[in-house]
DNA sequence: CCACCTTTGAAGCTG
DNA sequence: CAGCTTCAAAGGTGG
């Protein structure tokens, strides 16, 4: 998106990037920028196309919840291209492999008053509560059914008065949810049909009662304690959820939470009301734990509660306290969040299963993304950091740690890596340029960026800078976000990935000075030395050569990969090599 | 059957 | 404080 901002600017992302970008030259800029959109304009079409009306519809409503920014540029813009900036705005945030809305649920984050739902004080604002409301009318609408069509209706009605029904395709994890239609069997009973669904795992049923938002987290003392984790639902039954949930199931309520607006607001927010269950009486009945929760051999409290606190500080020996103590699994991050999204479309996508390598391609992915995008995630991930905190607070990571084996790649890391991603990537080959073209240094420092400038993040993450605020005036490229994150280093740092380091340091050096030409500096480093492309360990076949793979995903590179189905296009992508000049 | 692979991010640990 | 390590998800793969 920032990418499209060249435009226009309509994205504010965009203008970050673009700001390093200028420094190559603007002429070049809008050389390419008129080129590849051009050029996209075509892939727009032939998207759109595909989309049919889904897009238009969504065009519409999109502006208004993901970016209701009243980015002034935008206006300025004509119908015809903000129409078109909008679907490429789609297809790069889908990466065009999403069709349907990305992020549907998270527009509270998007929504200028919404973007910070959650007041200073943690409480929730009334702007985002309403929302809150609206969205949830619905909660047992089966996503599954629902999502599984990536061109489902996009939300684009929700802007102004979404059905109710619509909401429950919309909820912010929807993706969560249902992208993983592979998760949901076919025999899984449509839960949204039945007033009752039964828990799948618990074999409980539950009743999904549109109405019962509050009920899912009973602010009320009572109800405390007894709430659920949220994110536990998001997960489909079939698929692991969030946290997975002990084959026994929990018998126990959460520990006393003490849910405050904010929390609420999270959970309801982050958890699909067909997924969470929907007690009437406000608790869960279904006895499912927190989703974190994993260990099959749970403490039972003497009351029947599952108390955190209680695994967590119970003085009895250590050893006992492990073996009894359920494995709470840390909480999703920013990125693992987004890969549970989208990890079902990507394969979808793409004949490739493997996890290495969608995870390689949603890793690339990752980064395209913009700001205002991982923002969404990062705010999640915030959100669900601070649940996990509330419902075990005397949980620490450190908890888990020992649990898995030791891994040893390091050993074979570079070998085995290698051969893995050349088995992994050949089938995905359509998919790779794509990503390739994406990944980009810049991005990634962008997408590293967002996370602090979230506007939560700047409200929650103490780390977080101050809110890039906007994302408007600041490049921040450089700025916050350690090296650490930035992929290049990430692979030199790591020790597994970084055996390819020999060559990966030349692009890591290259990479650092990319961030202030990115595109130039990746097409050097992915040029000099082919053989190990800058931001993988391992070299892709083909790929990496491609001159469209070797530029940076410059704002009209973006533009230009985006349209998916446009791989391989013909068209060589001419411009984007330009930026390598 | 389980570790590995892969990704990013967060947290913990170490020096 | 910087840097490194571990774990979170996920699913094919190999030992």
């Amino acid at each position: 998106m920032p990418q499209l901002n060249g435009g226009g600017g309509d994205e504010l992302g965009a203008n970050d990037e673009m700001i390093s970008f200028k420094d190559e030259g603007e002429q070049e800029e809008k050389t390419a920028e008129s080129v590849s959109a051009e050029r996209d304009l075509d892939d727009v079409k032939s998207s759109l196309v595909n989309e049919s009306e889904n897009n238009s519809s969504s065009s519409d409503s999109e502006p208004t919840e993901r970016r209701p920014q009243p980015r002034s540029d935008a206006e300025s813009y004509e119908k015809a291209r903000e129409c078109f900036n909008e679907a490429l705005r789609r297809q790069q945030d889908g990466g065009g492999l999403f069709k349907s809305p990305h992020y549907p649920g998270y527009p509270f984050i998007m929504l200028p008053d919404l973007a910070s739902p959650y007041l200073p004080n943690g409480a929730l604002s009334p702007t985002a509560r309403t929302y809150l409301q609206m969205k949830w009318p619905l909660l047992d609408v089966p996503s599954s059914a629902a999502l599984k069509d990536s061109r489902s209706p996009t939300p684009g009605h929700l802007s102004n008065k979404v059905p109710v029904v619509q909401h429950a395709h919309m909820h912010p994890l929807t993706p969560l949810i249902t992208y993983s239609n592979d998760h949901f069997p076919p025999a899984t009973p449509p839960a949204h049909l039945s007033p009752e669904i039964l828990d799948p795992k618990t074999g409980i049923p539950r009743t999904p009662h549109p109405s019962e938002l509050s009920p899912y987290y009973p602010l009320s003392p009572g109800a405390v304690g007894q709430i659920p984790h949220p994110l536990g639902w998001l997960v489909p039954q079939q698929a692991q959820p969030m946290y997975s949930i002990p084959p026994g199931g929990f018998r126990h309520p959460y520990p006393a939470l003490a849910m405050n607006a904010s929390m609420s607001s999270l959970v309801s927010n982050r958890f699909p009301p067909h997924v969470v269950p929907h007690h009437p009486h406000g608790l869960h009945q279904t006895g499912i734990p927190h989703p974190a929760i994993v260990s099959p051999a749970i403490k039972q409290e003497p009351n029947g509660e599952l108390s955190p606190a209680a695994h967590t500080k119970s003085p009895g020996p250590a050893k006992k306290e492990e073996e009894k103590k359920p494995h709470i699994k840390k909480p999703l991050n920013a990125f693992m969040l987004y890969m549970k999204e989208m990890r079902a479309k990507v394969v979808a996508e793409c004949t490739l299963k493997e996890s290495a390598a969608i995870n390689q391609i949603l890793g690339r992915r990752w980064h395209s993304l913009s700001r205002e995008e991982q923002a969404k995630y990062y705010e999640l991930a915030r959100k669900e950091r601070q649940l996990h905190s509330q419902l075990y607070p005397g949980w620490s990571a450190r908890d888990n740690y020992g649990k898995r084996k030791k891994r040893k790649r390091e050993n074979k890391a570079s070998s085995a890596a290698e051969d893995y991603s050349a088995r992994n990537k050949k089938p995905c080959v359509q998919y790779l340029p794509q990503e390739k073209m994406i990944d980009s240094p810049a991005s990634s420092h962008g997408s590293m960026l967002d996370s602090p400038a979230t506007p939560s993040a700047a409200l929650a993450s103490p780390a977080a800078p101050a809110p890039t605020h906007s994302e408007q005036a600041q490049p921040l490229s450089l700025t916050t976000k350690p090296e650490r994150h930035h992929p290049h280093f990430s692979l030199i740092s790591k020790p597994s990935s970084s055996s390819s380091s020999s060559s990966a340091s030349t692009s890591s050096s290259s990479s650092s000075s990319s961030s202030s030409h990115p595109s130039i500096s990746l097409a050097i480093s992915s040029s000099g030395s082919h053989s190990t492309p800058p931001l993988l360990s391992r070299p892709i076949p083909f790929t990496s050569l491609h001159p469209s793979l070797l530029s940076p995903p410059s704002p009209f590179h973006q533009a230009a990969l985006h349209s998916h189905h446009a791989l391989f296009q013909t068209q060589p992508l001419s411009l984007v090599t330009k930026s390598a000049d």
